[in-house]
This record gives structure tokens, C-alpha cells and sequence, in this order.
DNA sequence: ACTCCCTTTCGACTATTGACGAACAACATG
DNA sequence: CATGTTGTTCGTCAATAGTCGAAAGGGAGT
């Protein structure tokens, strides 16, 4: 499967290019979804070594340890269905995203929401007490381009290899429509960051926060130095 | 520079999901054109360090000299004007390829013409004697479609990180259509196969022997089955 | 409060890596 | 034939990786 060669070197190449390979290596583990326990069962180890490696006891760890690891959780996710290398799959094959969409990244390892919510000079407006949560990566969002182009299948895209994401909508106008179109989409975000309004829509805020997801207003003036302020914080 | 964090990650990724880190290593350096003695300059250690590697004396790299490799040769490569890094960008700004390329592989590591002359069960008409070449992937293309389709640009992005690597012509009608193209291109590819045809034009062999690169006549029935032949020898 | 699951910490041991430097081989050039 | 460049092999040693297993902590469920 082409998908899942391409996706064993991106995370390889990850967990290596990483300026911490422990926390790379435990981000991807919880991508797929897998304890420690199993993955120990998996790879013929105590579940002790998998904690070691994550915790960083080992600065270095070798090629053949990763190429394992990474073989492991892709064999593990093959087991159940391939979810994640089909995920992958439809990234590899829609081919470049529509302009709806400014950017997108995942973070090579995951940081909290209270972290995002600085980098882009937040304020929390809704569900303040979940911003402890880890952030996997982001995708920033034309709101009006989106609403007007993106299809059920693209906007399943846009959550990457994980929904646990900052989704980010810039030029919004009350910010009514980007809860709306979450709302009715099976899958959620991580968090919300919304862009270009001073003062969000109450139905919006009530849709957060029954959806309990974290909602920021950024304070940072204009699209481009947004999505600097983002980059220059890639970890 | 994005493209050259992607770069990296790729470069990783592949050397320690390779079945031999130690050829994938030297592979990527000859991509590079960097010699042994400089990339030991660069990285400050002796020229027999990198030789140990590339001769699998270490037959598990640690992550932190892998990730060392790498940088060491993007820096090289920025430093002489990034024309692999910018080589790459070009291969990730483009998007989908036309339809005109039907497929497109970079090997782990390389491996001769002679040996792809085997998996296309091949017949040598030209060149014969520059068969032990290494060539670094394939490109297959619908010769057709690629002579009305594709702009000099394209043209170029056909060549992926190297143009050592095999291009291959389907759908051939007498073979010198591809030739003509190759005549006028300022980049040769390392190898040139057909496929669909049983004679070649005397023209086509006479450009092919004047610009020394070696030519195969595919015996394999079908795009499909050729196709399929090649993926099932990656390394 | 107890049990179970998940994870972490760390001492200890063996195997391997990372690196030096000497000796050598092959090839190109003058 | 001599010299320079590029690359290979290998003995050697210090440092680190790979791993086990014991002990312990935190959280959820009963």
C-alpha cells in the first residue's frame, strides 16, 4: 500500500527531523490511537522501554528502533481498518487544497491551547477551562471562500491526520456561520480560533460551548501576520 | 524555508524506513554531489566516518546523525544557490501532475540500468555498454498526451529530484517523437525506456547513441503490466 | 477502600554506536 | 612514475542505546 510507505516515511522522518524525537514519538502513538501497553506487546518489549523512549532517557534513538515503532502503529491502525492510512490517503490524493484554505500544518509534536491561544494573542471566549488540551497542528480558513466552496470530502481534509486541530476562520463577520457549519459536521475541532471581528455572535459562543470546544478571538491584525505569528512558532 | 524542512523530513524518513540505511544514506549524498571529504568537513568529523556509514558498518544510525547528515547537506546545497531545495519546492508547488505522467518513483537507494532492463524485461538498442549506471527512480509517461500536454515547466518537474532516473515513453508509435523532445531538452535523462512498439526509428537510436544515454525496448505487454512490474521491485 | 489500567522512574547490564587514525586501493592528471 | 583525490577497511575505545524488571504514582470504576 503506497499510502502507508509514504505515511511510514513521514513519520520516521518526523520522529528524526524532531528537536525532540521523545515527544515526536509520543504524538504519533497518540495519533493512532495506542497505549503503551500494546505497542510494547506489539514490538516484543517491556511496556517500561516505550515509556523510556518518550520520556527522552534516550537522546538518540537508533533507525532500526524507529523504522519498528513506526511499522508497529501503521500495522496496529491496519488491524483496525486502516482509518488513519486512508486519512492519509485522501490528504495524498486531493491533490492541492482550494484557496478556501491559507494553511495548514501539523506540529511535530503537540502543544496546549493556552500555548496556540499566545501565539496568536488570544482571548478565550469560550470554554476557557479545556485550553489545557494538546494541539496537533492547524488550518487556517478563508471563512467566506470556505462556506462558499468547500466540499463534504475537502472539508473532511482539512482536519488532516487529526480533528485534535486549531481550525482557524479569518475575514469572518459575526462569527455565526463557522459554528453552524461545525455543528453540523460529525467531526469536531480541537479548538477555534476566529479572526477579523471584534465581537462574536452569541449563538456562536452557545454552540461552543455545548460543543465543548475551546473558542479563541486573536488579536493579531491581519491574515498574513497571523499565519506568521503561527509558522514562526512551529515547533 | 518550508520546502527545505520538507526536504528534510523526507530525506529522514527515507534513510531509516530503507531496508538499507547505509545505500540510502550515500544515495541522498550523491543526489547531492557533495564528496565524502567535504560532508565529513561540514559535519567535523574524519572522511572514514562517513565512509563506516555508507558501508553499513553502523547498521542502526542514531536519529541524532541522521538529522546531522541531512542538514549538513542542505546547508552545502543552500550555500551553492539551493538548487535541490529549490528543485523540490517546484515538485511540491506543482500540485497533481497532468495526466500525462502516469507514474513517478524515487528509489530508497539506487540501483543499476541493468537491473531495470530485468524488471521491464527489457532489450538494450542503445548504449549497452553505459548499462551500469545508477539510475534514482522512474518516470512513465503517455507519450501522446506528454508531447501535446506538457509545458517546459512540467517538463522539468518530470525529472523529480534527479534526472538520473529512467524516463519511460508509452503508447510509442516509432520512437522518435521522445528523442526529439530529449534532443532539445537541456536536462538528459539517465536512462530512456519504450514501450509500444517493436521497431524503433534509426533516427531516434542515432540522437539516442549521440547523446550517450542508454535505451531499453520494454517487452512487457501492457502499461499496466509495466507499471506494476516496476512497483513490484522497489526497494 | 480496593482493583485495574496506564504510565513513569531508575538501577543495572549487555550490545552497539560514534569517532579517530593508520594503512591501503583505485583512478585521474601531469 | 609520482602525486593528488576520493573512498574503504579495520583496530580500538569511550559513550550511549536497548532492554529488563522492580517499585511507584495517578486516575477511573466498583
Amino acid at each position: 500500500m503506497d499510502a502507508r510507505h509514504i505515511l511510514s516515511i513521514r513519520m520516521a522522518g518526523e520522529i528524526v527531523i524532531s528537536a525532540s524525537p521523545a515527544k515526536t514519538i509520543k504524538k504519533w502513538r497518540n495519533v493512532f490511537g495506542v497505549s503503551q501497553g500494546d505497542l510494547a506487546s506489539r514490538l516484543g518489549v517491556s511496556p517500561s522501554v516505550i515509556s523510556d523512549y518518550e520520556s527522552g532517557r534516550r537522546k538518540s534513538p537508533g533507525s532500526e528502533l524507529v523504522r519498528k515503532f513506526v511499522a508497529a502503529l501503521i500495522d496496529v491502525d491496519v488491524s483496525r481498518g486502516s482509518q488513519i492510512v486512508r486519512g492519509y490517503e485522501r490528504l495524498l490524493d486531493g491533490g492541492a487544497m482550494t484557496g478556501a484554505v491559507i494553511d495548514m500544518r501539523e506540529f511535530a509534536f503537540p502543544i496546549s491551547a493556552e500555548e496556540v491561544c499566545n501565539i496568536v494573542e488570544g482571548t478565550p471566549i469560550a470554554n476557557e477551562s479545556l485550553l489545557k488540551k494538546d494541539i496537533y497542528g492547524y488550518t487556517a480558513l478563508d471563512s467566506p471562500r470556505a462556506i462558499l466552496e468547500l466540499s463534504s470530502d475537502e472539508f473532511l481534509r482539512i482536519y488532516g491526520l487529526t480533528s485534535e486541530r486549531a481550525l482557524i476562520f479569518t475575514r469572518v463577520s459575526c462569527g455565526r456561520s463557522p459554528f453552524v457549519a461545525i455543528r453540523v459536521s460529525p467531526i469536531k475541532p480541537g479548538l477555534v480560533i476566529l479572526h477579523g471581528l471584534k465581537e462574536v455572535d452569541p449563538l456562536g459562543i452557545m454552540i461552543a460551548e455545548k460543543e465543548k470546544i475551546p473558542v479563541i478571538l486573536s488579536g493579531i491584525e491581519g491574515d498574513e501576520a497571523l499565519i506568521k505569528a503561527l509558522r514562526n512558532n512551529m515547533n
